[in-house]
DNA sequence: CGTAAAAGTTCTCATTATGTTCTCATTAGA
DNA sequence: TCTAATGAGAACATAATGAGAACTTTTACG
């Protein structure tokens, strides 16, 4: 968290650079905030590039603002097929996993076995879970299966008050219940692995 | 539970955050609950500290709302086998896939094709890539062979200045190249798929 | 180039502002 | 009457701020 003046500084700077078109110096800063000493300013300076809020070139004028907004977000370069170059995205996107996949009543769980293997689900995965009570067909879903066996499954209406869970490994059979056995936790909202 | 006051002081300190983007005085805050005196507030805060609401630092203005500070990480509730009950983790973990993921010198791809589809990587997943020149054996890369072609495969290096790739499609083949034909340009650190 | 001015950097030294720790007093309820 | 909650304010510790000197690096210019 800032201090008052550093922030003060940082907004100066700010204002400075969309009027000028050019960073401002250490002295006008100091004028700005009505201060004499341009070694206190380069003080506060350098406490908002050690916040990251600024990266300082070794030249006059040459503070840059960095988008401290995207701090934990990764540039989303392009799209990869195999064989082919790296076809670029038009827009410079700008990925944010814990947006995309957060949320006040998500969880996560973390995936053991392989039941999942023909979603590309597998082995110590992390799956994204969000709370819900009901699903639509063909969602992948967290189910309770009488009040005793926690799985997750894609699910599927065949006929009224009965549920068909399908598992996503060609060695398991799909199987049908009735529809008050059946007890949805969550839907599956995402999937990431860790490579080491 | 909190007293009234108590309950006044963190919702003043909620409002203040989000309109002045830092955290009050201590004085500030006595005005805003109509307090003379900073001790009094000390003791609020001091109160809201021990019961986890806040978070302070030794310094002005440095006091950090905690629901804020998790505010994009996710509970890791268990471990889930399919058949089995959720196995509750020790330690309740939070993930942050950002912090997870995140780097300076990563970047993400968005895969097209099913080349690694072996690998559980599917169409339209996105996978997180660090920048590097070099890879342990069986580590999957981004390739870019003969100046030319791009793609997604799994490493060796059966002999000496031969680099072998090996793509996840059992209908692929893997190929050995002369290790100057290939150039690494990352290696795959993680992978994300997002439902919907 | 070589030079001097301008700008940036690194200090130390004060002073002020803010945070912390107390004691004491008042009030409302069980 | 006892206790918890609340408030005032003093005394002290620490952080923040500002001035300015001395120094290094950039920049401008003949």
């Amino acid at each position: 968290m800032l201090t008052t003046r550093e922030q003060d500084t940082l907004d100066f700077i700010a204002h400075y650079v969309i009027q000028h078109k050019q960073s401002p110096l250490l002295i006008e800063i100091a004028q700005g905030l009505g201060i004499r000493s341009k070694g206190v300013v380069h003080r506060y300076v350098s406490a908002l590039v050690a916040a990251g809020y600024l990266r300082r070139n070794p030249k006059t004028r040459g503070l840059e603002l960095l988008e401290q907004l995207h701090a934990d977000e990764l540039p989303l370069l392009g799209r990869i097929a195999a064989g082919k170059p790296i076809e670029a995205v038009e827009d410079q996107h700008q990925l944010n996993f814990s947006r995309l996949l957060g949320g006040n009543n998500r969880y996560v769980l973390q995936v053991k076995g392989h039941s999942m293997i023909d979603e590309g689900i597998r082995n110590n995965d992390y799956v994204v879970i969000e709370h819900a009570q009901t699903a639509r067909s063909n969602q992948i879903i967290v189910a309770l299966i009488d009040e005793n066996d926690v799985t997750l499954k894609r699910v599927q209406y065949p006929q009224k008050n009965r549920i068909r869970l399908i598992p996503a490994n060609k060695a398991m059979q799909a199987k049908d219940y009735a529809a008050e056995r059946v007890k949805i936790q969550g839907i599956l909202i995402g999937q990431v692995r860790l490579y080491d």
